[in-house]
Order: structure tokens, then sequence, then C-alpha cells
DNA sequence: TGCGCTCTACGTGCG
DNA sequence: GTAGAGCGCA
């Protein structure tokens, strides 16, 4: 019972049966169905089978319709397990109709209903991130304000937590000339979007908000009328939007179940505010209190080290979680000398596991940063440890990817700026910075989209983008942009008529894109041809799916699909070691996971930015999530050097390992930093050069490209963590942080010269067209070569593309 | 206009 | 370490 909680259950007919193994509060959970209900799971409690069997009960013993009941999850994947388990006791024709997804996903189903109602076209488009900060981008050019000044990103931020406030431009009170701008950039912002027939992903769910909100509105009332159930898990990572949708959704009847544990609030950053849960029995009076604090996941040291560290975690909601597992291996805490130690380290561990049968699906390493992850991929590339990375950089952000689909999109809504922007000369067309600029001014000018600014701009009617009688655009321009906007209707018209698939493909055979790759002929191109295969792929998968559920497929509802799928919704169920971020292993679980990187300044983590004070308390939690997934084994590493954003630091072991309780963690060495322990005082070496002021060199560290095969030793039985300084293990001092003595004058770049290392002699058979193996990208050609003490190469590596290689790192192949 | 070089800044990331 | 922006040159 303690792995999996999806044993019991089989119903017997249409009708489930609440089963026996369900706890004392777990079964109240179920069956507590009149009014407000605040759930408080802890990790592992069994939480996603409470709200199944909840689900499943208000269907088969209260018989109330299921497209009368609303579950908003946190992400699509976690809608999807949901939708599974609840086939399984329901059956797929109930589990059609019931509202089961995420706020985002509920929403834009909601207004493609009402889209009228919000003053929203028909063929909206939403923009993700970087549409967003292009937009703002514009916006700032136009309003001639400095980016260094008002850096995008920031500004963005502040109009989302704006918008998380449910405030428009017009209601914040300006303070400051800061705000001033941004107030601005959010009018402009604004402007754009609608403009553009284009919506963010707050604007999804305030659109709706809005409708519900309105006491006149028809749609509204549809809204307030149509679930009598309403369930919300994750609840402590709602924001206030979503918190008033909510509200608002079931106002009428007050069946509002929530579910969430204020221990795993990790997204204080994004607009989600811990204290919607802690006021829930305060905006909730007669709401019920059920706490699930019995953990079945976790052996009970796992659960141990968690509570360490949640203990002392300030504004709890009281509770205690406690298990009845055995107590199972201790967590292992273990001090490695480098990023590259601790890389080496996980991938030998991780091959024990699998020799002795734990299949890699059920490892996962846990980072805090995706800086991280590249030396962790390294080594289990190299160990040949098959590996699946979630999160990073993304399938539908690579650039040939976002090209096809804004092709679609414009299609779709030739209003749509950023699109348009980014595909108005991809393949080349000769329309080039000079000509979009005009387009631009032209567009704000005339407050209309680049779109409809074309026509204006080959008239040269407008005379005010240009200085004198000259006309606006050559007669070459002229035909460049007329070009392309015949293709756009061509490409238009024919949308009306064929489906997603054939319009996709129409794009790249008439825009050339197509040819231009297969001319091309190298791996990156192949590897370009590829993904856009992938995509098209993806597109005909859609169309199947709507054929077989009976609805058209639409290029809108294609691009409304892809707009909504996220990261956390890539995890595959395959015989691979998942690698992701903290944040992306929430609501997961493994047999064994490694937490690594636990380091003050890494984990916690601290910004540039001295700002936010109360940042360590929503690490602490981090902390808390990450501790939690794991089932079995748990090993936390740290590491006294760290390269990472270009820069070594030397960082102590996080202050969280301290809570741990000392019976649950044993603290263990690696073979690098157990010899350094045994070394003398002054000789350790191991530590190699410094680069001084520059902060940019390399270090000596000799030893760290070799031990990659680390092999396996005893452990001390004291703790690796405690008081570096003063510890009473000889040497430790070596392994804790501090600076490494200089060998080179400070300023001066130190050049890694290591002997051992793969000679230059080769670099010197190496040519342009030279086929070259490299550990982490494979076979590669290169492309050109930069002489120097320590050459690089231009190498396309196919999959990856083309990369800068240092020389020494390349294995020449024969022929 | 477009390429290639240099400089910079770098969190976490639902949908 | 590296992607993306800015800048200078062909």
């Amino acid at each position: 019972m303690a792995e999996q909680h999806e044993h019991g259950g089989q119903a017997p007919g249409d009708r489930p049966v609440i089963p026996e193994e369900l706890n004392g509060p777990q079964a109240d959970a179920v069956e507590h169905v009149d009014g407000p209900l605040l759930i408080f799971a802890g990790a592992g409690s069994g939480k996603t089978r409470v709200i199944v069997y909840r689900i499943a009960n208000l269907i088969a013993t209260h018989r109330v319709p299921p497209y009368r009941i609303l579950a908003v999850t946190f992400t699509n994947k976690a809608a999807g397990e949901m939708k599974h388990r609840l086939e399984r006791l329901l059956g797929p024709d109930i589990v059609r109709d019931l509202w089961v997804g995420t706020f985002h996903s509920v929403c834009v189903r909601l207004l493609r209903k009402h889209h009228e109602a919000a003053g929203l076209d028909r063929g909206f488009v939403i923009y993700d991130d970087g549409d967003q900060r292009a937009v703002v981008a514009r916006v700032l050019k136009e309003l001639d304000l400095d980016d260094r000044r008002y850096p995008p990103r920031q500004v963005l931020s502040r109009i989302h937590a704006y918008k998380q406030e449910g405030r428009g431009p017009d209601d914040v009170d300006s303070d400051g000339y800061f705000d001033d701008a941004v107030l601005r950039c959010y009018r402009g912002y604004e402007r754009h979007l609608k403009q553009a027939s284009a919506v963010d992903f707050d604007d999804l769910l305030l659109a709706v908000l809005r409708l519900v909100e309105d006491p006149e509105s028809l749609a509204g009332d549809d809204l307030r009328r149509r679930f009598s159930y309403v369930l919300v898990d994750e609840f402590q990572d709602v924001n206030h939007v979503q918190y008033r949708l909510v509200r608002a959704l079931c106002k009428q009847h007050d069946n509002l179940c929530v579910v969430g544990d204020d221990d795993q609030s990790i997204y204080r950053w994004r607009g989600a505010d811990v204290r919607v849960i802690r006021g829930f029995r305060r905006d909730f009076p007669g709401a019920s209190v059920i706490k699930l604090e019995q953990n079945y996941r976790s052996v009970a040291n796992v659960v141990q080290a968690a509570l360490g560290v949640i203990r002392s975690a300030k504004d709890r909601e009281p509770k205690e979680l406690w298990t009845s597992n055995r107590s199972g291996d201790q967590v292992q805490v273990v001090a490695a000398d480098s990023e590259h130690d601790e890389a080496a380290w996980v991938a030998s561990r991780i091959k024990e596991l699998t020799a002795e049968g734990v299949s890699p699906r059920d490892i996962a390493v846990f980072y805090r940063v995706h800086a991280q992850s590249r030396v962790l991929e390294e080594v289990l590339r190299s160990e040949r440890i098959p590996y699946q990375i979630i999160g990073g950089t993304r399938f539908f952000e690579r650039a040939e990817i976002k090209n096809l689909l804004s092709y679609l999109r414009v299609v779709v809504n030739p209003r749509t700026d950023v699109d348009l922007h980014r595909i108005i000369n991809v393949p080349s067309r000769k329309i080039g910075s000079t000509t979009i600029d005009r387009l631009i001014q032209v567009a704000d000018n005339l407050r209309v989209s680049l779109y409809d600014a074309i026509e204006p701009l080959v008239e040269g009617a407008i005379d005010d983008v240009r200085a004198g009688g000259k006309p606006a655009v050559t007669t070459q321009t002229r035909k460049a942009l007329l070009g392309f906007r015949d293709l756009m209707e061509d490409l238009r018209k024919k949308a009306r008529e064929a489906s997603p698939s054939q319009v996709a493909e129409e794009v790249l055979e008439r825009t050339g894109y197509a040819k231009l790759l297969k001319e091309e002929d190298n791996a990156e191109a192949d590897a370009r041809l590829q993904n856009l295969q992938e995509l098209l792929q993806s597109i005909l998968d859609y169309e199947e799916e709507m054929k077989a559920a009976g609805e058209p497929a639409l290029l809108t509802g294609y691009l409304e699909r892809v707009s909504l799928t996220s990261d956390a919704d890539t995890l595959e169920d395959v015989p691979k070691v998942a690698m992701m971020t903290i944040h992306a292993a929430k609501g997961l679980e493994f047999h064994a996971v490694f937490l690594t990187g636990m380091e003050e300044d890494l984990f916690p983590f601290r910004s540039m930015e001295p700002s936010r004070g109360d940042d360590v308390e929503e690490e602490r939690r981090l902390a808390y999530v990450a501790i939690t997934r794991a089932r079995e084994k748990l090993w936390i590493t740290h590491a006294s050097r760290r390269a990472i954003f270009g820069q070594t630091r030397y960082n102590a072991p996080s202050r969280f390992l301290k809570d741990m309780p000392e019976a649950a963690v044993r603290g263990v060495l690696t073979p690098a930093t157990q010899m350094m322990a045994r070394r003398p005082e002054g000789s350790s070496g191991g530590f190699g050069s410094f680069s001084g002021a520059s902060g940019a060199g390399r270090f000596g560290g000799r030893g760290d490209r070799d031990r990659a095969a680390s092999t396996r030793f005893d452990t001390s039985p004291r703790p690796a963590w405690r008081h570096p300084q003063d510890s009473a293990v000889s040497g430790m001092r070596d392994a804790a942080p501090r600076p490494p003595p200089q060998s080179v004058n400070p300023g001066e770049r130190f050049i890694d010269r290591d002997p051992d290392a793969e000679s230059d002699g080769e670099s010197i058979s190496l040519r342009r067209g030279s086929r070259v193996r490299h550990e982490r990208f494979g076979l590669g050609t290169v492309n050109s070569i930069d002489p120097g003490a320590d050459p690089i190469a231009s190498v396309t590596f196919s999959g990856w593309g083309l990369k800068r290689i240092k020389v020494r790192f390349l294995k020449p192949l024969d022929g």
C-alpha cells in the first residue's frame, strides 16, 4: 500500500463504492458533499485518490450530472491523470462530459462559447512569454524608453502583477517615475494586444471573470449557473484572479471544495498567494476543514527529513505529517568537490540502482536552476544512462517551429503583429529592418496592424513617415511587400477549404522554407526539417483525434492546443531517468531521487537584486517539495565549488541541511572530497589556479574530468555538512568554501594547459569538413577553426546544430 | 541588407 | 557556458 495509491476501487458496474482502504479523513473528504470544504492534503497523503473518489461519489451516489462538475487542476498532465483514473471508475462516456482541466483550458473553452460577449475575435491568438516580451519591446521603442532602464522582462512582470490583481492601467496609482513609464507601457501593451486580436494568459482568466462578475451579462448568467460542484486542486498556488473566478462560479451554491497544502506553495513569484488558502475559513465561515496527514508515499526517514525542513517555516497551518511506513534507508547527504564530481557521483549511483533492477523511469535528478543541468547531462550521456529533460528549451520554442506556427497564426489572424514580424522576412524576401521599421511607424501612426499597414506604406500615402518627397519604399521593396501579402492572402484562401495539415504543408512549400532547408543540406538544416516534420505529424495527430471525437479539426483549435501545452506535460512514461527543476517536480514521485546543488546562494537561491526578503520561506517550501518526491531513496548533494553562470562560486552547504534530524540523515563524501580530507593542510593542490579579478578563468582541477568513473567506497558516519569549518573530520576544511590560493596574478587570464588533456597535436589535423566526435553532441562536421592558444572549432552536429567547441574536446574521425 | 563578431546577463515557468 | 541583442563591416 505504501507505493501504489490506485489499487482499489474497481467499480462494480457504473456504481463506484468508497473503497474500504480509504482511511478516516480520506473517507470524510470523499463523503462530504454539501457546502464549502477545505482539504489540507499533506505530501503523499493520497490526495488525487481522494479527489477522484469524491467526483465518482458525486456522480454515482448523489446523481450529479457530470457536466455540472468542474475540477480545476494545475497542469494538463494532472488533468489527464485525473481523467484517466476517473475513466477507470466511471467509463469514458461519463468522463467526457466532466469539466476537468487547468484554469486556462477551462477558460478558453468557456470563451469559445462566449467570445462575442467577451469582446474577442473568433480567431483570437494567445501570446506566450516570448510574444509578450516582443510586444513590450515594441512599446518601449514606440514610447522612446531606454530598454536598459526599463528591461522588458521587468516591465512585463509588473504588468503581470497588475493583471493578477485584476487591475487595469487605469486602476493603478502611479508612484514615481518608473511606475509612470510602466503604466504607459501597460497601456501600450493592452492596446497592441487588442489591436492584434491577441490575449495573454492572464487575459483568458480576466475575460471570463469579467463576464461572471457582470450581473447584467447573459453570458455571465450562463456561467454562474453552469456548475453545481466546483473542485480546485493545488489551491495553495492560485492567484487572486483565479480565486475570484472560482468564487464567482460557485456563488449560487457554495459547493466549493479546495485541496491544497500551504507547505507546498512555491509559486509566489508568479502571483500565487498562499494567503488565499490560509484565509479560506475567513471567506467561507461555514467551511469544513479536513486534514490528510498520513503519508503513504515515503519511507519514514524521508518523511522525517522533510518534516525537519518544514517545521521551522513561518505561518504554517498547524498540521503534522506522519507515516507508518518502515524507516527505510537514511537520506544521504553527499559532499562533492565540484559540480563535475557531483554529477559523476549521481551517475555512478544511478548505475548501481539500475544494476539492482530499479527502472530508470523511477529515478529522478532535481536541480534548482536549469543551468545546472548541462554538466549532469554530459555525464549521464557519457555513461550511457538514458535520460529525459523536462523543461529547458522546448520544442515549440525552436525557431523553425515558431516560424511555421507564426505563419499559421497569421493565416488565422493577420493582425497578430508579433507573428507577422517574425515571418515577414523568413525566408529572406529582401524585407529588411529598415522596411520593417517604416512599416511599424505607419502602423503606429494609423493605429492599425502591421499587415494593414502594408497597403498604405506601399501606396506611399503616409508623408510623415519620411522626410522630403522621396517615395516611402523602393520599387523593389514594394514588390517584396506586396508579394508577401499576396502569399498570405492565398494561404488564407486555402485555409478556408483545406485541413490544418494541408495548410501547414502549403506554407512550407509556398514560402520556399522547406526547399531552402533541403538545399542547405547540412546537419543543422536536417534537424530543422525533422522538427518541422514532427510538427506536421502533431497536426495530423490532432486531426485524427478530432475526427475520433466527431468534431471538426480547425486550425484555431490546433493553435490553441499548442498554446496551452507546457513543459510539465511532456514527461514521457519511458524507461529514462527524469531530469528537471524542483518546480517541475511538484506532484510527481519517484523511487529514487537525487537533489543536487544543495548549497547556500543556489538553494536557497539568492538573486542578483537584493529585493524580496521572504524568499527564503518559499525556498524552504521548495526544499520540502523536493524531499517529499522520494519514495525509497534520497541523495542530497552539494559541491564546495561550482562553476555556474560563467563564474566559479564557493558556497557553504545549504542551511536546510542543518534542519534535518540527525537520525534520518547520513553524511557521505565523494572519492574526491575524501581524498582531500585525507591530504594534509596546505598541499591540497586540487583547487588549481585562480583566475583573479576577471573571475572568468577555468580551474586547473585536473581530476575532474578523469574522475567520471567514481567507485564505490565506504562513507564517513559523521555528517559531512555540519560546521565544516571546525569539523572533527580531518581536512574537512578543504571541502569547506573559501577562496582558493592564487597562482596567477590577479586580472591575468589563466588558460588551462593541462598536459594530460587531449593534445593540440590533433587540432592541426582538423580542417573544414573534418568529421569529429564530441562526448555530448555526437558526430559532427567542422565548419571552421579559430586558431589560437586554445583553438575553437565551429562544428555542426546532427540534431544540435552549430556549436563552438574547444578543439581539445573533439575527437577526429578517420576518413 | 545581412553576416559575424562582441558584449551582456543569466530564477523558478502554470498555460 | 551560452543565447540574444547590438554593432560594424562587406
